[in-house]
DNA sequence: ACTTCCGAGCTT
DNA sequence: CCTAAAGCTCGGAAGT
């Protein structure tokens, strides 16, 4: 059963439900304030448990979140839409509800309308959203749900299309939440670090002590002449005036360097960006009551991995990690899924031989025994390199040789990413397990790519591009399954864990899980008979590859693994 | 003064 | 950096 929200034109809310297969006539609530709106959607969830159908979660949900609402199931129209097209190879297209009804109706699709700026964000965003006059939101998303689910049904594996969609829609009603929960974060500790690595805090836009005196100490390495460490081209000229000669003042480039400034400026730059990115100035803006509430974005990147807005949220430097606590009487439980992409690889591909070595806990350790018959340090991590290059289409060094050496022990794995990777040299798009699509390569693209080149420069430009492609088609097919693969993971999470728990952290392949200190014992057992149902979900019951998770339970991030 | 670009570094 | 790529954010510098 399907139940369809929206704020229609006049401000009002409208909630349509759809009874499956017609058993029942729809059942329409028109002209609801939006009290009456929170209260009836609440109800309904209690007593029937619809999947909730939403123009824009992110937009829509925040609101019944902060008023007490949490939905079970949804469907994300724009989402969908989104996967749909580029599935479909027309992502180009405007995702509006008004463009989506239009394809709809046979119609060519207006442009999206603009993204509202009111300073009171309202429950749905659909005024605007240029629908024709007159009519209803809900009945135009009651139409586009019908046509996305005959677009479902079109696709190669409508299965998957649907579990993708679900999913995505799933993973952004965990967003919104775990914007709304926040993740634990102690400012007295983040204040106390900066204090002891800084010097005292200092008003915005002044240096604190430690940076004065380093910055002193590096002028003085340079003879005296004042140098402003925070500008690359003048330390590059600094450089230059010693008879030092460097392309860029990189860190890694510093370190070959012998002169006495060197440390100094090591040191400050390191401090430096403390204090820049995640300072004094940081800590009032995005932390308050004690959490850190950052905007996530849903299928953010391409590949349908997230990526977040403000406050750095996918960027948290380790050093940091230790402000990440646990309240009173509560605990922290870190997972994170481990050496996800090749295992993942080993499942798309199919490659048995790769599925035995994923049996193992530590994959690279039985991929050095596979590959070199021993098991030392330097042999893992050669293995690893093999590994990653084949994911990557990484070529320096050794690369090449152990990805050939690879291709003998596992040639159904290696041969998947390099049918990818051809794909994409010939510009064609590729699909990770559940279907998301990879983009099509630009105009610009096509045309080097494309001609025949009338010159050596042009014709090497062109390789280079094709190559590049290929390398992000290579990537996209095992870094999207993963992402189709913890998208399920979140899904099913969400659905699972104790009422008192919360998801308040998702980093790629990594979840922190907030709990009281009674059920977080629990948490564990869950999050593996959570992985359990995924991995069948996926990939499907005989599906023999491994996916185990380092799961901790601790008061601070920073003592996770 | 404002906008845009670049270098740098952090995470996965 | 030493395996790739993408995304976010900052400060400086150049352009308007």
């Amino acid at each position: 059963m399907h139940t369809i929200v929206g704020q229609e034109g006049d401000g009002s809310y409208s909630v349509l439900t759809l009874p499956p297969e017609n058993a029942a006539p729809r059942e329409m609530v028109q002209g609801l304030a939006e009290r009456e709106f929170v209260t009836r959607v609440a109800t309904v969830e209690r007593e029937r448990r619809p999947r909730w159908v939403f123009a824009s979660v992110e937009r829509g949900y925040p609101a019944l979140v902060s008023a007490g609402v949490r939905l079970s199931r949804c469907h994300d129209l724009g989402l969908a839409e989104g996967l749909l097209l580029s599935h479909e190879g027309r992502d180009g297209q405007p995702k509006g509800l008004a463009a989506a009804l239009a394809r709809a109706s046979g119609l060519e699709p207006p442009p999206d309308a603009p993204a509202h700026t009111d300073d009171q964000p309202a429950l749905f965003e659909t005024q605007g959203s240029g629908l024709p006059q007159g009519v209803s939101v809900v009945d135009a998303m009651a139409t586009v749900l019908a046509e996305q689910e005959r677009r479902v049904r079109r696709a190669g594996h409508p299965e998957r299309m649907r579990l993708l969609i679900a999913a995505e829609s799933a993973s952004a009603l965990v967003a919104a939440e775990m914007s709304a929960d926040g993740l634990p974060w102690r400012a007295d500790v983040h204040d106390a670090l900066l204090t002891e690595l800084l010097g005292p805090r200092v008003p915005a836009g002044q240096r604190p002590k430690k940076l004065v005196e380093l910055a002193g100490r590096i002028s003085e390495a340079f003879g005296g002449k004042p140098i402003n460490p925070d500008s690359p081209p003048t330390i590059v000229r600094a450089f230059s005036r010693e008879g030092i000669s460097i392309r860029s003042a990189r860190a890694h480039v510093l370190r070959e360097i012998d002169h006495p400034a060197v440390p100094w400026l090591l040191e400050y730059r390191e401090l430096a960006r403390l204090h820049s990115a995640n300072g004094w100035n940081w800590l009032d803006e995005w932390v308050g009551d004690g959490r850190f509430r950052p905007a996530w974005v849903v299928g953010g990147v391409v590949s349908g991995r997230w990526a977040s807005q403000g406050g750095g949220a996918l960027q948290i430097p380790k050093t940091l990690r230790v402000c990440v606590r646990a309240d009173p009487g509560w605990k922290l439980v870190v997972a994170d899924a481990a050496q996800l992409e090749p295992r993942i690889l080993a499942a798309l591909s199919g490659d048995r031989k790769l599925a035995e070595v994923a049996a193992s806990t530590d994959l690279y350790a039985r991929l050095s025994e596979a590959m070199f018959s021993k098991v030392d340090h330097e042999s893992r991590d050669r293995a690893k390199i093999a590994m990653l290059s084949a994911m990557y289409g990484g070529t320096a060094g050794e690369a090449a040789s152990l990805l050939a050496l690879l291709r003998q022990r596992f040639p159904a794995a290696v041969s998947y990413v390099e049918r990818a990777a051809g794909a994409g040299e010939r510009g064609e798009r590729v699909r990770s397990w559940l279907g998301r699509t990879s983009p099509a390569p630009s105009a610009a693209w096509r045309a080097l790519t494309g001609g025949l080149a009338e010159d050596e420069a042009t014709e090497g430009r062109a390789r280079q591009a094709a190559r590049n492609w290929g390398r992000f088609t290579r990537n996209f097919v095992v870094q999207a399954s993963a992402a189709d693969f913890t998208a399920v993971l979140l899904a099913t999470l969400r659905q699972r864990l104790p009422a008192s728990a919360q998801l308040v952290f998702f980093q790629h392949d990594e979840v922190i899980v907030h709990a009281p200190d009674e059920v977080a014992p629990e948490v564990p057992t869950v999050i593996d008979s959570c992985v359990a149902d995924t991995v069948s979900l996926v990939f499907g019951a005989s599906c023999p590859v491994r996916f185990p998770m380092h799961t901790a339970v601790v008061d601070t991030y920073a003592d996770a693994k």
